[in-house]
Order: structure tokens, then sequence, then C-alpha cells
RNA sequence: GUGAGCGUGGCCAAGUGGUUAAGGCGCGGGAUUGUGGAUCCCGAGAUCGAGGGUUCGAGUCCCUUCGCUCACCCCA
């Protein structure tokens, strides 16, 4: 019986763990730079947290989650989002007593029962960030600054950062009665979808993107959030793109963006790539200021996003700006003939190992030829040669492959040597 | 959940229904004694996703099934 990986999920091979490591490293560089510190939460959690924070009626929960009973009947889901734990680990670990705001970063996979397509997964993984604790429009902005910069310092160029206000609980039912009286005018226009989504959760129709019906003349004769917004909303609002447009961020305001997810207030914004994709989208995020209190805090704002890496490292690879991310060569090989040298070998690459240097020992079985195209296989900088020659005159071979030069050297110089050879490259 | 396309060795890939299923990459070995990357030579590796059917004969046609991919939906 031969195995394959479930279907959407994919295994990230040896060749591929340096791009990983480097989006990684540059992710937790911008987080370190912002002052905000790692978080790692349980793969999976109570269902119903998902449930009450990402809400009811949403596609996530309703059928996108992989939901599963333990075997003592508690009703578990895999992580279908990475902020509802985040705030969960904030209120359970008392965080509210910390000095605010919380700022917190994570790398998770996540998990949603969907169809595969391009870049869309069943599981992907996260780079996330949130500032819990200060309501304040400039904490939306350094948040989205955070992860503008770090799409910024992987050299992807010409994103556009998509910003929209969609109010909060004073405003938002005034503005969704509005858009209900424009859409109940317009309902032999739109598709069965939005027909759906009128009485289901009329703030989705917005984000339709049929053309088969007039959907999109629809949407865009809607009115607008940011047109309704109660004062302190407005306020918020205006701050925040002020603030957005001091750190020099190029923004398009787009009232038909919504979110999947019920916790947002006010600020919803989206980075995307230039090309129009199907799955475009590599960042999204929002402020939450009802999610704290909906998961047992007190009434606590909060702002995040989410990256996802595999949607991003694909954006690298298609502007040519992965190719020159790679893996490097080992340190030196050691290469040995018959069994007395094998021994030898065999210490001195343990002594070389404790001396810091990476050493991979040739296969024994191999010819020397053999074991020098190893070499190159493992790209050695550097090989150690040994003998019978060697062995009866306390010496090693020193081979620099870059050079294709080599020289006797003393057992004893032998570290002293490679390290020179290795530093002089 | 809906629709479309595709499944040939580890990867890429040719193959008008007709003898032992090309080729490339990669892998293993070799090209005179203990020396890599280039070149050359040799070699291993495929029950052509699976099952059934049509046919004298099927990788090639039909059906079923599984898987993969892409799109819709939705999302990172």
């Amino acid at each position: 019986m031969r195995f394959s990986a479930p279907r959407g999920t994919h295994d990230i091979l040896p060749d591929q763990q340096p791009l990983w490591r480097y989006v990684e490293g540059k992710a937790a560089e911008m987080a370190r730079r912002f002052g905000y510190q790692r978080i790692e939460t349980p793969e999976f959690e109570d269902a119903d947290l998902f449930i009450r924070s990402v809400g009811q009626g949403t596609d996530i929960v309703e059928k996108e989650m992989y939901t599963f009973e333990d075997k003592s009947h508690d009703k578990l889901s895999l992580r279908p989002e990475g902020t509802a734990p985040v705030c969960r680990a904030y209120v359970e670990h008392g965080m509210a007593s910390l000095p605010q705001p919380v700022r917190l970063y994570y790398f998770a996979p996540i998990f949603r029962y969907e169809r595969p397509q391009a870049e869309r997964y069943r599981e992907h993984h996260q780079f996330g960030v949130e500032a819990i604790g200060d309501g304040d429009a400039s904490i939306d902005a350094e948040v989205i600054e955070i992860g503008w910069r770090f799409i910024e310092s992987l050299g992807l160029g010409r994103m556009t950062l998509v910003l929209n206000s969609i109010g909060d609980k004073e405003c938002r039912p005034a503005y969704l009665q509005a858009l209900r009286e424009h859409y109940a005018k317009n309902l032999d226009r739109v598709c069965p979808d939005c027909k759906m989504r009128f009485e289901k959760n009329i703030l989705r129709v917005l984000d339709c993107k049929r053309t088969d019906f007039e959907c999109q003349v629809v949407a865009n004769g809607a009115p607008k959030t940011t047109d309704v917004l109660c004062a302190p909303c407005r306020t918020h609002w205006e701050q925040l793109n002020s603030y957005i447009n001091a750190l020099g961020i190029p923004t398009v305001h787009n009232h038909r963006l919504v979110r999947g997810l019920d916790y947002y207030t006010r600020t919803v914004f989206e980075i995307q790539p230039p090309e129009e994709g199907a799955q475009s989208t590599v960042l999204a995020g929002g402020r939450y200021d009802g999610l704290i209190e909906e998961v047992g805090g007190r009434p606590t704002p909060g702002i995040g996003f989410g990256i996802g890496i595999e949607r991003l490292i694909g954006n690298l690879k298609r502007q040519g700006l992965a190719d020159a991310i790679k893996a490097p060569g080992v340190d030196a090989l050691v290469a040995s003939m018959g069994a007395t040298a094998r021994t030898a070998g065999l210490k001195l690459a343990s002594q070389l190992r404790q001396e810091g240097l990476s050493v991979v020992l040739a296969p024994a079985t191999k010819s020397l030829k053999g074991q020098l195209r190893h070499a190159d296989s493992v790209q050695a900088r550097a090989v150690i040669i040994l003998g019978e020659d060697e062995l009866a005159s306390h010496t090693v071979t020193l081979k620099d492959m870059a050079k294709s030069e080599q020289t006797r050297v003393s057992m004893a110089d032998v570290v002293k040597a490679i390290k020179g050879l290795i530093s002089s490259q």
C-alpha cells in the first residue's frame, strides 16, 4: 500500500526549506523591530471558541472546520484561523494586566476543509500579528506597517494596500439597513448567491465577483460604510488614513472590502499583488474590538492580520526572487580509503563537528572518485582525504574544492587549516 | 457543494490499436594504480493510477472508480 499526503496538504521538502526559513526569518525580524513577541497556541482548540468568534453563519464555521470529538467527548477543531486562539490565550493568562497593548506574533498551520486549487490548501501556514489592548488608530497603522514592511523586505514591490472601515456596533446596524434597502430594490438584478446573502449575511453581497449578473453594478452603487460611520468610527478612519499616509504606504480605498469573519470592526485591510489571480490576497486582517469580550475577557480592542506563507512564497517564485535562496553546502567532507583510515576519518569528522564545522562522511564503499563526486553533491567546500600515506605520516590531504588545490597538513593542524580555507571563501 | 481538464520509471516527457513502451534530468558504475565538477560509455528503475469491457491484438477506444490539477464558491 502506497500513501500520499492527504488532499490539500503538502510536504515542505528539504530543497524548499531554505526559502521557508528565509521568509520566516524576515517575518520574525520585522516583528522584533516593532517589539512583538512570539506566541504559540495549540493546533486544536475547543470548537466553540471558533464558532463564537468567527461566527455561526460564516463559511469557515459552517463548512470548513475540521471538527472532531476526542475520547473524552470534547468537541475540538483544528485551528481554522489564528486570531481567536491568541485572544483566548490573552484572556486565559491574564494578559490584560500586562502593559497594554500586548504585541504578539505567531507562525501557525491553518486548517480548512476546502477544495484545493492554486495556492489554496486544506493546511496552509500563516505568519500573524496581533496587537491587543489599544484602540487607537495609530496601532492600526503600526500593524499594517509591519505587514507592508515585511513584504517589502522580501523584495516584493508593487503591492497594493486595500483599506476600508466597516464601522462598529453603533453605526453598522443602520448601514446594514441601508444596504438591505438598496438590494431590496435591485434584487432581481443580482445572482442567486447574492439573493442568499441578502437573507443570511447582507454585508457579504459587496464582495460578490460574479459578472454573469449585474452584481458588480449593484454593489458599486451600494451605499458606502465610510459615508455613514458614526463620529468615533469616522475619526478613527480619518486618523488611520492620515497615519498610513504619513508612513508613505500607498493605499487604495475599496468600500466593497468586507471580510469573511464576523468579528471585524472598523478597520479591514488586505495586501494584494499586482496580478489579478483567483487567490491573489497574501495578507488580510482587521480590527476586532468585540472579540476579547466574546471569548470571556473584559471589553478590549484588538487588531491583527494573517499572511499566507504559501502564497507569499508563490509570489517570490513568480517574481524570480526565490532562486537566490539556496541551501549552503557543508564545510567539509571526509573521504577515506581502507578500514583503518575509515576509523581515523570518523574520529576526525567528530572532532571537526565539535569545532562547529559541518562535516559529512563520504560513503565508505565508494572509490575515491565516487567519494569526491559525493563531495560535489553535498557542495563541500573542503575535502579531507585519508589513506595509507596520510596515516603513515600522521597527516591528511586537504583539498580546496573551489580552487582545486590540495595540500598535506599535519593531523595537529587540520582544524586550523580547514577553518582558514573556509573563511578565505 | 458545482463545473472542466489530466493521470506513462524519483522528476519531465514521446508514443496514427499491432513485434521486447523513445528521449531528457536525476541516480549507480566505469573511462589503467588514491582525486570531483565537463565529456564519453555502461547500468538500474514502468505490472503505462486501478478495475472491467470492445478487439485477433489496447498505454492508445468505451464504462466505472480513485487520484491530481484548474475554475466557481470562499479564503491566506
